[in-house]
RNA sequence: GGGCGUUUAGCUCAGCUGGUUCAGAGCAUCUGCCUUACAAGCAGAGGGUCGGCGGUUCGAAUCCGUCAACGCCCACCA
């Protein structure tokens, strides 16, 4: 067998990827299995791969391929996201960089755009996945805003709507001046920023008619100069002024109680604005004097509200000052604001400025651009029905996280709901299914919510049956992404258009969700709800939340900083099995991974390893001769092993212990297969191996290879094919596992033989120490009795030992070790230095002294005697025993020593 | 300002409801080996007063309190 001495991923990935696509082993049909379904978390359809998709698709594929080999039908859905926001913003810079500007277009041919590069770029993320080896069912590849999921979409819309649940309002909302729409309260991220806090003059404008009263109480504050009285006002954003309409101090704010009932001028711009009173101000801040400004802040929309003021939207959806502000219009906010400060100076307006640390929200989709709060009419979905079917089946553990710190975060965001504001000044998504009537003589807005546009007719006719439908006119917003994902796991089996079918009766509630924590709110809290809206059913039982992959020093990966490898390159170098090992290594469910190329080299590595372990295995030459015992005990021991670490990692994966089950196999491969076992049965130099041996080792191999199988399945399916002769169209990725449970004397043999691989390493540490190579026979002595009797044989083996005697006091002249309470011994003539062994013995014995003094201590304290469980007492006097007679070995051979 | 989490060998992490010989793994390190599967390897070895302090207990990495550092999430203080 010609086999090169090192494993070539590239040779094999590509074709077996190809073999299991040709024989649809990907593919899942409802059948009398239990199913086990994961949904994929659709990426932007226009996104390419990155080490985050990479670990989370790692992570289901080897959740996925394990319930197939477990006998599960496995359906793992792919599919990609319009991501409405995101992939607009893409076309509109694409179109931008040819000149064309998105306004100037018709909404048909700005989507013919977006769809063309839709195409083109579409799908690209899914084709990458197949070489990490993502077992997909890729027939049923969607696409959020495909036909299917698209009505999906629309016929959830009208439901919520017609059950009260989605409404029109007048509200502040976050604005994204950027993209020109509105956004989600989740959309928005806070970023702590250094910026300055500017204080206005704002002076007093009826001191003439209504005149400024002091009072002289203590803590009052006022200022007056040659112009006048004047109050302070700190604010962050001074263009803001020429919306103001009120200043707003607290009432029972003494410093500033002469401002009561009197107005104050806006400083350049002039208008008169009267003080207002309200417990919200707080009285520590600044001066104590707010500027309201209802137009442009939540705080002051409400104080607005509640004290009539007028409302002036200085700003032009794009972030310039509109006309209604009268000065700067046209200029661009930011630029405002240092234009301002300097005018305001100028004028003498400006009192002081101070730096300041502030918080600022930005667009989570355009991080570059600050989140304008804004004044709007939108659609919402009312939310707290939706909390409060949500929350139950998390707190109650019928759906788990993992990890379980998540379930507080969760907690917290449902018990604390905002309406979830879900129309979209956009173009690229599903178009919201209003349709607007002619406004009323009064103006009053009218429209009504349908599917299509002849129930449109029939219900606004209802209304009002002089409607005609060229009267009618839809809403041209578009609906939030999420709203179309949060349907995910149901709209993938037609679970809306279709309720009942096959299909959704029996891939839903999907098995494991795996996901990020970044996304609990806008995704996975939403999917629960509408699972348990529409399907009266929790949509997946487990959420696997996977952490941040960060670079080794811990930093997030990103574009601007470089540090985050090309995927491809990686598979490339390293082989996926490599990469798919490196991502695993070190990703504990939550736990933010750093990655560093030096894991897939492990990776590598050990792929390398099972190649070799299999060139050895397959270049035997097989005879019809006796088994030799030590085989024979090798053969058992190794079964049982196997039996143990299976268990074992079938625990581990039950909870979601990905990386530990993974090193799990790992060392039973490379330590006690590849460095115990192998070794055990390797036949001599040019000898053959016995043919019950050799069979044992290919069901070892076999049994290897499908633990192995779902963290890299292209070299054990290469050398799954090439163990033994396979008929087209098999493959180990429908194996099944079939382990038994460790019995008690599988366990009692492995701990056998623990016993014996100390025995040898202890023999191999000595031929270490005193340079004696490993090919030189040597004898050994068990002083008393042999423990491990019935494992001679293998021990003589593995240490090249001619011979093991049994004796009541070792001989002279020989180095010594101990395995529990068993002393060995080698004969090692003159090669023993005897000073520097009565040294190495006598620190032993004073460490173990030491030791024994702890125990004698423990011991003798009467509370822990009565105290402690029996059996805990016990173990400590065997403890104690065992140190006294080791202790007195160790001084017997110091006393031969020093004969 | 609230809430959550983390802090154990150089690095990344296990260590469950306190007690199976003074704390484990992988990687890295050191030493010796080109031993006829594998130097992407083999064999052996070293390395931690479990963040600090205090407490509960016969006994604490493990429970409680407190402090510190770091991280994350939420919140309308201009």
């Amino acid at each position: 067998m010609e086999l090169a001495s090192k494993y070539n991923p590239a040779d094999v990935e590509g074709k077996w990827y190809q073999y299991w696509l040709d024989n649809k082993l990907f593919s899942s049909k409802p059948d009398g299995r239990e199913p086990y379904t994961i949904v994929i978390p659709p990426p932007n359809v226009t996104g390419v791969l990155h080490m985050g998709h990479m670990l989370n698709n790692t992570i289901q594929d080897i959740l996925v391929r394990r319930a197939r080999m477990e006998g599960k039908n496995a359906c793992w859905v792919p599919g990609t996201d319009h991501a409405s926001i995101a992939t607009e913003a893409k076309v509109v810079n694409k179109l931008a960089s040819m000149g064309i500007k998105k306004r100037d277009l018709t909404r048909e041919e700005f989507l013919k755009h977006a769809w063309e590069w839709t195409d083109e770029h579409g799908g690209i993320i899914l084709k990458q996945l197949r070489k990490l080896g993502a077992s997909c069912d890729w027939d049923r590849t969607a696409f959020t805003m495909d036909e299917k999921r698209s009505e999906s979409v629309l016929k959830v819309f009208c439901d919520l709507y017609d059950k009260g649940l989605i409404y029109r309002g007048l509200r502040m909302v976050n604005w994204d001046p950027k993209a020109q729409t509105v956004l989600s309260t989740e959309e928005v991220i806070y970023r702590e920023e250094k910026s300055k806090l500017f204080h206005l003059k704002y002076y007093v404008a009826d001191a003439e008619e209504n005149p400024v009263v002091l009072t002289g109480e203590e803590g009052e504050v006022f200022h007056k100069d040659e112009k006048g009285y004047y109050a302070i006002v700190a604010t962050t954003r001074p263009e803001t002024i020429m919306g103001d309409t009120a200043m707003c101090i607290n009432p029972k704010d003494v410093k500033n109680h002469w401002l009561k009932g009197h107005k104050v001028i806006v400083p350049l711009v002039g208008r008169v604005i009267p003080v207002i009173e309200d417990r919200y101000v707080d009285i520590e801040f600044g001066t104590g004097c707010l500027k309201v400004t209802p137009a442009h802040d939540v705080n002051d929309y409400n104080l607005g509200k509640t004290h009539n003021l007028e409302t002036i939207d200085i700003f032009n959806p794009d972030g310039t000052i509109s006309e209604a502000a009268g000065m700067y219009v046209g200029q661009d906010r930011m630029d405002v604001r240092k234009q301002i400060a300097k005018d305001l100076e100028t004028a003498g307006l400006m009192d002081h400025i101070e730096d300041y640390d502030n918080k600022v929200g930005y667009s989570e989709r355009n991080q570059d651009t600050a989140v304008e709060p804004r004044l709007c009419k939108q659609w919402f979905l009312s939310m707290q029905h939706m909390a409060d079917i949500a929350l139950p089946p998390v707190l109650n553990g019928e759906l788990k996280f993992y990890p379980q710190k998540y379930v507080t975060t969760y907690k917290n965001w449902l018990e604390n709901i905002q309406d979830w504001c879900i129309s979209r000044q956009l173009w690229w998504g599903h178009r919201i299914p209003a349709y607007f009537l002619p406004e009323t003589a009064e103006g009053e807005e009218r429209f009504v919510v349908a599917l299509n546009e002849e129930e449109a007719l029939k219900k606004a006719q209802a209304i009002d049956p002089s409607v005609t439908a060229d009267q009618l006119t839809r809403d041209e917003d578009a609906l939030d992404t999420w709203f179309s994902s949060w349907l995910w796991p149901i709209s993938l089996f037609d679970g809306i258009n279709n309720p009942g079918n096959e299909e959704i009766n029996y891939y839903y509630p999907t098995a494991d969700l795996v996901t990020g924590p970044d996304i609990i709110f806008f995704w996975v809290a939403r999917m629960i709800m509408a699972g348990c809206e529409y399907q009266k059913q929790i949509p997946f039982r487990n959420v696997y939340f996977t952490g941040i992959v960060r670079d080794k020093l811990g930093r997030k990966m990103s574009k601007s900083l470089g540090n985050s490898p090309d995927p491809l390159e990686l598979i490339e170098k390293y082989g996926a099995d490599g990469v798919r090992m490196g991502m695993m290594l070190s990703a504990p469910a939550g736990n933010d991974i750093l990655f560093d190329d030096s894991l897939c080299e492990q990776g590598r590595n050990f792929n390398n390893k099972i190649w070799n372990a299999f060139r050895l295995v397959k270049g035997w030459e097989v005879a019809e001769i006796a088994q030799p015992e030590e085989c024979k005990i090798a053969c058992e021991w190794f079964n049982a092993q196997l039996n143990n670490t299976a268990a074992e990692v079938a625990d581990l994966f039950t909870k979601y212990r990905l990386s530990e089950a993974l090193m799990a196999v790992y060392k039973l491969f490379w330590d006690e297969f590849s460095s115990w076992y192998l070794e055990m049965i390797k036949p001599a130099y040019g000898q053959p191996i016995d043919k019950a041996t050799f069979q044992s080792t290919l069901n070892f191999f076999d049994a290897l290879l499908k633990l192995l199988h779902p963290f890299m399945p292209f070299i054990t399916e290469e050398l799954w094919q090439a163990l033994e002769e396979r008929k087209e169209g098999e493959s180990l990725m429908v194996q099944t596992m079939n382990f038994s449970a460790p019995t008690e004397a599988d366990k009692q043999l492995v701990a056998d033989i623990e016993k014996v691989k100390e025995v040898v390493v202890g023999i191999r540490a000595i031929r270490q120490q005193k340079n004696i190579s490993p090919r030189e026979n040597l004898t050994l002595e068990v002083v008393e009795s042999n423990p491990c009797e019935a494992y001679n044989a293998m021990i003589q083996k593995m240490a090249n030992i001619t011979e093991i005697k049994t004796v009541t006091s070792k001989s002279e002249g020989t180095l010594t070790f101990m395995v529990g309470t068993t002393e060995y011994a080698i004969p090692m003539g003159n090669l023993i230095d005897v000073d520097a062994e009565i040294a190495k013995a006598e620190a032993e014995i004073k460490r173990l002294e030491g030791f024994l003094m702890g125990i004698q201590k423990k011991l003798s304290n009467e509370k822990f005697v009565a105290n402690a469980p029996a059996q805990v007492v016990e173990m400590e006097k065997k403890k104690q025993a065992d140190a006294e007679s080791k202790i007195a070995s160790l001084k017997e051979s110091v006393a031969a020593l020093k004969k």
